[in-house]
DNA sequence: TAATTAATTCGATAGCTATCGAATTAATTT
DNA sequence: AAATTAATTCGATAGCTATCGAATTAATTA
């Protein structure tokens, strides 16, 4: 354990890096670390209406970086600190910005690279030269493989076949790529190299 | 010292939240905090146009954020974690944030709210009765004061004379804010309370 | 009670920007 | 050399938003 407060999400980092994200509010925020002001100081300060510093400060608070207190009649805001120092030990941590991509479908690419290369029936149209289209492929006819059974060459070539009649360059390059192993004539695909 | 790093400066500041205040782009520096990516491979993850990721990792690099490495055709982006982890600590830091406010004009405030109040000759239309006003006027008022010096309550009338014709109000007003002190009858500004 | 005043809300507008498609560039494969 | 292809650049557009002024609300002072 290394920090206690919960790390924030994507919506939360998002409305907050929003917030900042203003020249005016990060001027706010600024004065606000200083001491609390009241809107129409704010608005003397920057020389900006009071209704655009209203606006502003709607924004922050939405974010949870500011509060403010009704006082006589005026309305004194203040900076959330806690709020803050929570966002910055977040970007700290290396879990948060991974866990604000988590949604994103990680097989996008290859399944890109597939569904163009892919006829009906399964086949391939071609065998892509480019290294990474390639890999995309390699890696999808893998998949006929089961881990650690054994498959004699001939098999090997049936396999494939549904796949492209040239099954040679197949072979090598999954043998290349360690995505299938081979000894004495005989081929095995390793145990779940790591998800 | 607590940091070694200088700490970032408003303008970094305010690119780098800039740059991360949208969910596309933050799911772009989610995706390089665990591996680096090409352009076409984000464009297909994302399900964006290529042109619009280059210009997403353009604003991105232009905040020190990433960076690119031609690779056979490709151009291979990475996360720059220092950069990331050095606007993090910033944020950490109590003096970043008062500094991106540091060109505000810290006496707009009172200097609007003497501006609405005093005629050209320098006294005063009304004196104020709201309580962030009024003080402002006194301490205005203050400045004709020398620190130090011993007013006898005469002069001190005289010299209120010329802001206002309630003295009385003014002379009240200035001793329960401490900007003069009074000891029979004699009264004296106090040496330099603080800047 | 009437007049002031801080703050918010609302509607309108000008300026910015995320996104796309087309054109271009640079590198690779055939 | 010709064809492919990843990436960038450019121009256009739709959508967002910072800002203002006017209207409204709530609280205070006269």
């Amino acid at each position: 354990m290394t920090d206690q407060t919960t790390l924030p999400n994507d919506e939360q980092l998002l409305s907050f890096f929003k917030a900042m994200a203003d020249a005016n509010r990060l001027k706010i925020v600024g004065l606000l670390a200083q001491q609390p002001y009241t809107v129409e100081q704010l608005a003397a300060l920057l020389d900006l209406r009071p209704s655009t510093i209203s606006h502003h400060l709607m924004v922050l608070a939405e974010a949870g970086l500011v509060s403010a207190k009704a006082e006589s009649y005026y309305n004194v805001y203040r900076l959330e600190q806690g709020a803050l120092d929570g966002m910055a030990h977040g970007l700290l941590s290396r879990e948060t910005l991974p866990a604000a991509a988590a949604q994103v479908d990680r097989e996008g690419y290859n399944r890109k690279v597939l569904h163009d290369l892919l006829l009906p029936d399964g086949s391939l149209k071609i065998i892509p030269a480019q290294r990474k289209k390639r890999e995309a492929v390699l890696r999808h006819i893998a998949k006929a493989f089961e881990p650690g059974v054994r498959y004699p060459e001939k098999q090997v070539v049936e396999i494939l076949q549904r796949f492209h009649k040239d099954t040679a360059t197949l072979r090598r390059e999954l043998v290349g790529y360690k995505m299938l192993n081979r000894e004495a004539g005989v081929y095995w695909k390793p145990e779940e190299p790591q998800a």
